[in-house]
RNA sequence: GGCCCGGUAGCUCAGUCGGUUAGAGCGCUAGCCUGUCACGCUAGAGGUCGUGGGUUCGAGCCCCAUCCGGGUCGCCA
């Protein structure tokens, strides 16, 4: 029997049958989903990327075909011709799109057998990652797999076409380029004709793309592959898909008016949903203080309230020494919740804040009934509980948690985290909440605990706001920069910044980072020429298109929305690399592996 | 590097206080059934309980080590 697909060539998507197609000879090809025999007469369910649709086999018709029809598995490759009939009404089956059809068939070539598979392919089963990703082949023939796929083709062409409608030229970048010890951990690629040195594979396309703007390429996009050698998170894997962009003689809010533009387009496109311009903004110091987080989730309350003020008065020690020290005392009302916490969730969320470096997690609930129990509350008098429940706007039913700690941020962080974990509790986000906004005026630097100095909080080319210059050599700790993140829903989606254009000014910014002359020649003198010899003002912005996808698709992990993932530990379990090499290649490339003793 | 959760049939899981022959659903195989659609009915096959060690008369269960998967803190300019 022949295997071939000669003369029965697909006419359609097995999920595109519709009622408006009966009385056509068609022909599907696809996977058998599922063989339903009932003795006489016997269905095969055949599907495609497209969906799903029934082939019935009838013995009295033609019991040659049935026989065929009988030795059909699931997962096995067919093709069936026959005519497109209407179903009786009794008969249709109104959870599939195609339920209202049917192939009655009169052909049916068996193009390849299969093995009963490691796991159904089915949405409805669950099946664990791991078992997923060994056969990944498998789990992408299951349709939410294949939807979305879809979705991130479909986000991948709107970008494409939005940005070359606003005259962006997509231009490729190396992925074999230098180590930045700034940063991220770099992918490493050894050189065979350079023994002893190392390619870096990209941790963005950065400096390339501002070079692309000194070369006059005005605006600039690519969708491309990044590779940070981090550990991974449910939204982290160590290779990751960017929409990088750049354009030329603009400000912060041209970047972020072409930006919103697209947002809108994709939600528009990809989800039917509207979304309303312009987002709004929040600088980063209120994000930090009202949500304890840059990338703040507005889908719900429980905002952050500052009690410092009136914990310095009161005569509880941690409160009153937290403030005395410096340090600062905050808390969120979870209201009209008190009712859901009894002690015990209480004291699995004091683990919860530890976590996140908090010492402790103090706690006043105001019951419904009037009652009220508290972890401080004895220890303060009757006016300052008023005060700090006028503070909270507390009422019956609010449950307050209360977090001090010498580092602002610390206690910022800590609350911050345990508002969304309540929210989670509680059930209160909605996926289909679509919260965008802005995130501005970013800190120039951060410290570096490890590194003992000040370090770029964006990327060393960031421009610092004009009315803080002055800073820069005095209290560089209070610089803004102008650096912006897009969040969707607690999660950064993307973000981007003006970039230093003026060579004295990098000098500068460089100084600050502790960069001696030398160094900065040694590491970016390639970029410091360049931009002596006329560069425009010029900033960007780069998505994570996974975890784009990945918040359009509803999902939780971007391993959903990225074909062939990674897991935990960075390696590939369906291809099994990372992996030794020969030592032929190793010789070429003069490489020497040193095991160390634990290794034996 | 730290912390938490998990690993029992092909898949998803249950397994009581450490005690007889380790179970269920789905899937799979065979038979029956002419309109099913999560088809149904009957029968059957299928297990190094992640791995190694230890405690015990006896370990899926307790202890130690280790591997694998997930989440997370650190890390991720």
């Amino acid at each position: 029997m022949s295997t071939s697909i000669n003369g029965m060539k697909r006419t359609d998507y097995c999920g595109d049958l519709r009622k408006t197609d009966v009385g056509r000879e068609v022909v599907v090809n696809g996977w058998c989903d599922r063989v339903r025999d009932n003795g006489g007469v016997l269905f095969l369910l055949v599907r495609d990327r497209a969906g799903v649709v029934q082939c019935t086999f009838d013995k009295s018709v033609n019991a040659e075909l049935f026989q065929v029809a009988f030795g059909v598995r699931t997962e096995f490759v067919i093709a069936v011709r026959g005519k497109l009939v209407a179903r009786d009404d009794a008969a249709v089956n109104t959870k599939m799109p195609t339920g209202e059809v049917e192939i009655m068939a009169e052909e049916l070539r068996i193009l390849s057998k299969a093995e009963t598979t490691p796991f159904e392919i089915s949405d409805e089963k669950e099946v664990g990652d791991q078992i997923r990703l060994k056969y990944r082949y498998l789990d992408l023939r299951r349709p939410s797999m294949q939807r979305n796929l879809m979705l991130r083709h479909r986000v991948t062409q709107i970008a494409r076409n939005y940005f070359d409608e606003k005259g962006f030229l997509e231009i490729e970048t190396p992925m074999l380029t230098k180590s930045t010890p700034e940063g991220a951990r770099d992918y490493l690629v050894p050189s065979r004709v350079h023994a002893g040195k190392f390619y870096a594979l990209p941790q963005s396309p950065q400096q390339y793309k501002q070079l692309l703007m000194l070369s006059g390429i005005d605006r600039y996009l690519q969708i491309t592959r990044c590779f940070r050698d981090e550990d991974l998170r449910a939204d982290r894997q160590p290779e990751f898909t960017q929409i990088d962009l750049e354009m030329s003689f603009v400000e912060q809010d041209d970047v972020i008016a072409v930006n919103e533009g697209f947002l809108q387009r994709v939600f528009k496109e990809a989800l039917g949903v509207d979304i309303a311009l312009p987002l709004p903004r929040m600088p980063y110091e209120e994000a930090m203080n009202r949500y304890g987080s840059d990338k703040p989730d507005v889908r719900f309350g429980f905002e952050i309230c500052d009690v410092s003020d009136i914990a310095q008065k009161c005569s509880f020690k941690v409160f009153h020494d937290t403030v005395e020290n410096g340090g600062t005392v905050r808390l969120i009302n979870v209201d009209g919740y008190a009712d859901q916490f009894p002690r015990k969730e209480i004291d699995k969320l004091a683990e919860f804040v530890k976590t996140y470096r908090a010492k402790g997690l103090a706690w006043m609930k105001l019951a419904s009934d009037g009652s009220m129990t508290s972890s401080f509350a004895k220890f303060l008098t009757e006016e300052e509980i008023e005060a700090i429940k006028t503070r909270a706007n507390a009422k019956a039913g609010d449950l307050l948690f209360v977090v001090a700690d010498a580092d602002r941020d610390t206690a910022l962080i800590s609350l911050g985290a345990l508002r969304c974990e309540l929210a989670k509790r509680l059930g209160l986000l909605r996926k289909d909440d679509y919260k965008l906004l802005w995130v501005t005026e970013f800190p120039q630097f951060e410290y570096s605990e490890e590194e003992d100095r000040l370090v770029a909080k964006h990327h060393p080319f960031t421009a610092p706001m004009e009315e803080d210059l002055e800073l820069l050599d005095t209290n560089p700790r209070a610089v803004r920069a102008k650096a912006y993140d897009i969040i969707l829903n607690g999660c950064e989606l993307g973000g981007g910044s003006i970039r230093i254009h003026d060579a004295a000014l990098q000098t500068r910014m460089f100084r600050a980072l502790g960069f001696t002359e030398e160094k900065a020649q040694e590491q970016f003198g390639h970029l410091i020429a360049a931009f002596s010899y006329g560069a425009p003002p010029h900033g960007g912005l780069a998505y994570g298109l996974d975890r784009l996808c990945m918040l359009l698709a509803g999902h939780d992990s971007i391993r959903d929305v990225i074909a062939f993932p990674k897991v935990q530990n960075a390696s590939d379990l369906m291809m099994s690399c990372p992996d030794v090499v020969e030592q032929k290649q190793l010789d070429e490339l003069s490489i020497a592996i040193v095991h160390t003793e634990d290794e034996v």
